[in-house]
DNA sequence: TGTACATCAGTGAACGCGCGTTCACTGATGTAC
DNA sequence: TGTACATCAGTGAACGCGCGTTCACTGATGTAC
């Protein structure tokens, strides 16, 4: 071969991993395949050697998305469990930078439009977020209480982060992210400690 | 004139009224001028005697969308308070028809991409919203702790709303409905009644 | 070791299509005389 | 009352453009002999 082995699955990956952030920052509509070739290093045509599709890859990206996140929630949750994924979540850089942010706070509407394949990856990531945070909650409830707990927590975060990104008035933002923090808590069942003066 | 007086302002409506549905149902992006004005019974060069660009279609949208959903939000609280709108926010109905619900749920993650100016109407009737709801909260809290409040149902019910959305799985998104219902109510500070057997 | 050929990731011109927008036009009606 | 003209909401062909996708090609390298 002209290329080194493992050449493509590397330039494979970097067109998954631009099309992530692209996507988050851009909505899947706004993202053409040959600007993100191009912000990969490549020219257009070459995409259709690595997938079939542009919904092929709207499908890998919100895959390795969900890899992703999850990753980063393992780190939180080790941190400083649950609070601390809360705390992480619901910040001006998180609302300011949805490249680098949450797949579902930026695209969970634009997604629910694409077919049942492109979902389907989405949905099992939502299904092992909800687990991970289950077993990081405080008390005694039973597991299944626990995940609804956790969903309960993602969706208002998910909804909190996207007011924040549309409102218009960045005061009123803040406040939004800090009322978001203190509700997201007191679902959890976590006491707010008092980090900073109000 | 050729027509009876007030046909272009109801020609007017007719077209923003469209796109109010049209753009929740779709999204912005993927409504075009030719679609909507077919849609309204027009042909697509008459647009650009009632709007400048489709931008500013985007705008009257938005602030239409504002005043129907207050209005309705006005009609739940007076007919069952602030637990009446929850109730009847997170339904499988409206998961289904975006086309007839709330804009923010819909539209509030490409919103954030658009112009400060298509912002401004959402940004308001957000407040609105929240003061509105802040009225019908129990407890004697003081309003601006009764307006956070209110922002910390609304997003949690638009995310909560998102996910369900977008999830693959009918039996998780219709729970996750149902934990967003004795969620929102928590957070409101009213009592769960139980409505259904489980 | 040297030459001919096969491989295949990536190139870039070209495709049909739908988009937002422009513009010369239509034709039913109101107004002027 | 009858005729000529002005009005203007709406029409539909045309524009330049960017989209997703196709395809004949390139050219560096591995393999066969």
């Amino acid at each position: 071969m002209r290329y080194e082995k493992g050449h493509k699955e590397s330039t494979h990956r970097r067109i998954v991993e631009t099309a992530v952030a692209q996507f988050r920052k851009n909505g899947i509509d706004n993202v053409g395949v040959a600007d993100l070739m191009a912000e990969a290093g490549l020219t257009h045509g070459g995409f259709y050697s690595h997938f079939q599709s542009k919904e092929e890859l709207v499908k890998a990206a919100m895959d390795e998305g969900g890899v992703r996140s999850l990753q980063r929630l393992q780190t939180r949750l080790q941190e400083g469990g649950v609070e601390c994924w809360i705390r992480n979540y619901l910040t001006a850089s998180h609302r300011d930078h949805p490249e680098t942010g949450c797949t579902a706070a930026a695209l969970s509407a634009e997604l629910a439009r694409h077919p049942k394949s492109s979902r389907n990856g989405f949905t099992e990531t939502v299904g092992k977020i909800s687990a991970l945070v289950a077993e990081h909650l405080p008390g005694d409830k039973p597991e299944a209480e626990k995940r609804k707990t956790a969903f309960a927590i993602f969706g208002s975060m998910i909804g909190t982060v996207q007011l924040a990104r549309a409102v218009d008035d960045p005061t009123l933002s803040d406040q939004i992210l800090e009322t978001g923090i203190t509700t997201a808590l007191a679902i959890a069942g976590i006491e707010a400690r008092k980090t900073q003066v109000s």
